[in-house]
DNA sequence: AGCACGCCGACT
DNA sequence: GTCGGCGTGCTC
């Protein structure tokens, strides 16, 4: 029965001929019937390996597995591994024959001799193109990645995989240029392991270095030169940076040092057709290198000898769509997938970072201390004393010291001013002690709205008509952070002969020349002064540093590091001014531009508390009967703490979130128990959801 | 997730 | 008798 079926062409012999008589009956019965006039005629199966494994992409989150077709004999060659299919899926058997079932895209991932599906395999419809654009060594990586995060094989591979343009396709790629000759060092050379490092992926090693780089504006080029020492053994190099702005300064870099044809930049912004012809360009192997955005850690270089990944700690490096993965821990799953050399560089040095050094899994690139004196600017503090005993201060809001340095720098080139975002920070605190200002009937955050001032409470709306501090009695705030645009006009008025310009969240300027100009910018957006800046203000640290995160102080170092490299160094008279509290810890790691020493202090101190990254987290949200359902099936790995659930504010239904701490080692057991439950609860179609989050980056 | 099957009640 | 409510379970 099954045999002669029309719709389901036999499995069981692939060398046996097809058959003709069945194939004519079964137009026959369908002739009579004509219930399905356009019913399609067998398909005679491939003759070699007539199974295909396919993944579909659907969403359907508890489905993470693959599904068997029949190969039809015409696509016996292009349906390689790799390549995108259609099948029918969702089908229903009735009477021996298929109905229902809607088209759904799919890859291969792998051709077999037989399937251990019992039933009978329905056929592949089409294959979309035979560019095998999932090659193992991307499913390999893609399938380590949605481990790590709880998450579905389809979600990864759909950050992996950029979307198909036919055309694009349709052009072919130009042979792959001969390897370039090994770079000498360069700027490597103010690093006393730099040559070394250089030197070892151009013999064919695969080193793995956090890189504390020098300021100043010589990262690009040097990164440029440890892709084309990896060029010059033979392999391929990847480097993913936060943004698109970075992203063009290294693809500058590497043209300036390699010229065009070897490398190519892979950023969102090129449009679908752009960056899918030069994904193809890269899985073909016809270019060697890549510098890109946080999705680029997936393409697939081959042989790849350095993964680098540009300031770890800068937020973009999440992927804003599940399961979250972040650069990274990409490149770290990579490297050991792909045994490839790997460079976690910045100016600052995350906690991650720190640890990789710590437990020896990755040796510290950074510069002597004679490096570093040639390279840094001079840093100064004000803190709140020099700022009670400053009259001025308090009327123009901007620090004598800073004044003056601004003043006597701007006779000699361009004045950074950085300026944190507007309503960027914990809204409104006491003036006195520092504690925040919160709504008398629900506790959420006061906020001063529109231009009035009034205040109001940002999670119940109410307005706060005579709010005092409940702690000393106070009833003056501290102001709001002030904007860049009202920082702007400030200076503007204090400085009247000087151009002023702003660069923030809607407009960034990329560069800005190096004659004598306020430049007013929030953290992130800071252009890069031609000849460096002269003076850098960083205003408002408390807000910075007053943020409720875990990693406020590492942030706030960060972001000040990121500004105080674009400026001179101080031999050249480069100052900075930083207007926070001297005795804290990233005040003084900025003192002392010491990122690295400031990470791993901090790194110990989270490992005393039980914190990541020592401690791997997850983060269940949802409902509160979700969440507790969440937990009861989960079998938490040994050691697991859950703390909460606890409410969570917004909007809507009532929501709680669960944290789950695991000790160091039990990260990937956390994720497997957490994706099991899902399955379970899933499979069980409870509607009500709860979603995970691995390594949640809000943990106040 | 869809989607079809199936086992109940109100209609022609 | 027959239409259709959406509870249940499967998808190669």
């Amino acid at each position: 029965m099954t045999s002669t079926d029309p719709q389901q062409p036999s499995t069981a012999a692939p060398d046996a001929a097809p058959d003709a008589a069945p194939e004519q009956l079964a137009l026959l019965r369908e002739t009579v019937r004509r219930a399905r006039p356009r019913a399609r005629a067998p398909q005679p199966a491939a003759a070699e390996l007539p199974v295909a494994r396919v993944l579909v992409d659907k969403g359907l989150a508890h489905l993470d597995q693959y599904y068997d077709y029949a190969v039809p004999a015409k696509m016996a060659e292009t349906a390689q591994p790799g390549v995108r299919v259609r099948v029918r899926f969702g089908a229903r058997v009735v009477e021996g024959r298929r109905s229902g079932g809607g088209l759904v895209d799919g890859f291969v991932v792998a051709r077999l001799a037989a399937s251990d599906y019992p039933g009978p395999l329905a056929p592949l419809s089409l294959v979309l193109s035979p560019e095998q654009v999932l090659t193992p060594a991307l499913l390999r990586l893609c399938r380590a990645v949605a481990d790590r995060y709880a998450g579905t094989l389809a979600d990864v591979l759909s950050l992996a995989v950029p979307p198909r343009h036919a055309r694009a396709e349709a052009d072919p790629s130009p042979p792959p240029l001969p390897a370039p000759p090994a770079p000498d060092p360069g700027g490597w050379d103010r690093y006393p392991s730099g040559a070394g490092f250089l030197s070892a992926l151009a013999g064919g090693e695969s080193p793995r270095a956090v890189w504390t780089a020098l300021p100043g504006p010589g990262w690009p080029e040097e990164i440029a030169r440890a892709v084309a020492a990896t060029l010059a053994s033979g392999r391929g190099a990847l480097v993913v940076l936060p943004d698109g702005r970075t992203t063009a300064r290294v693809d500058a870099a590497l043209t300036a040092l390699l010229g065009p044809g070897h490398h190519t930049a892979l950023t969102a912004e090129l449009g679908q057709e752009e960056r899918y012809r030069r994904w193809l360009a890269v899985s073909r192997g016809s270019v060697r290198a890549v510098a890109g955005t946080r999705a680029a850690m997936f393409a697939p270089v081959r042989d790849l000898g350095l993964l680098v990944v540009w300031d770890d700690g800068d937020g973009s490096h999440s992927d804003l769509h599940a399961p979250h993965p972040h650069a990274r821990d990409v490149a770290l799953l990579r490297a050991a997938e792909e045994g490839a050399g790997v460079l976690i560089g910045g100016l600052a040095v995350t906690v991650e970072a720190a640890r990789l050094v710590a437990t020896g899994w990755a040796r510290p690139l950074v510069p002597d201390r004679e490096g570093l004196r040639r390279a840094a600017p001079l840093v100064r503090t004000v803190g709140d004393l020099d700022l009670a005993r400053d009259e001025a201060a308090r009327a123009a809001r901007l620090p004598t010291v800073a004044w003056q340095t601004a003043r006597e720098a701007l006779a000699r080139g361009p004045v950074l001013v950085q300026v944190p975002r507007r309503g960027y920070v914990p809204r409104l605190a006491c003036a006195r002690c520092r504690e925040q200002a919160r709504c008398a009937h629900c506790v959420g955050p006061l906020e001063a709205r529109g231009s009035d001032s009034l205040l109001h409470c940002v999670w119940c709306g109410r307005p706060e008509a005579d709010w005092h501090c409940p702690e000393c009695g106070s009833f003056r705030l501290r102001a709001q952070v002030v904007g860049a645009r009202r920082t702007a006009d400030e200076l503007g008025r204090a400085f009247p002969a000087i151009p002023v310009r702003t660069s923030g969240r809607d407009a960034v300027l990329a560069t800005v020349p190096g004659a004598p100009a306020l430049v007013v910018a929030t953290p992130g957006a800071e252009p890069v002064a031609d000849g460096g800046y002269a003076a850098a203000l960083l205003l408002d640290g408390w807000a910075l540093l007053t943020r409720p995160d875990l990693r406020a102080g590492e942030e706030a170092l960060r972001r000040w590091l990121a500004a105080a490299a674009l400026v001179r160094p101080h031999a050249e008279g480069g100052t900075v001014v930083v207007v926070a509290e001297p005795t804290l810890r990233p005040v003084q790691a900025l003192v002392r531009w010491d990122p690295a020493g400031h990470a791993a202090t901090e790194l110990q101190e989270r490992a005393q508390l039980g914190l990541p990254p020592v401690s791997r987290m997850a983060a269940l949200t949802g409902s509160p009967a979700a969440v507790a359902d969440l937990l009861a099936l989960t079998r938490l790995p040994p050691g697991a703490d859950v703390l909460g659930p606890v409410p969570v504010p917004g909007p809507g239904e009532p929501q709680q979130r669960a944290l789950v701490r695991v000790p160091p080692g039990q990260g990937a057991a956390l994720a497997t128990a957490l994706k099991a439950a899902q399955a379970i609860r899933f499979a069980r179609k409870q509607s009500d959801p709860v979603r995970v989050r691995i390594d949640p980056p809000d943990i106040g």
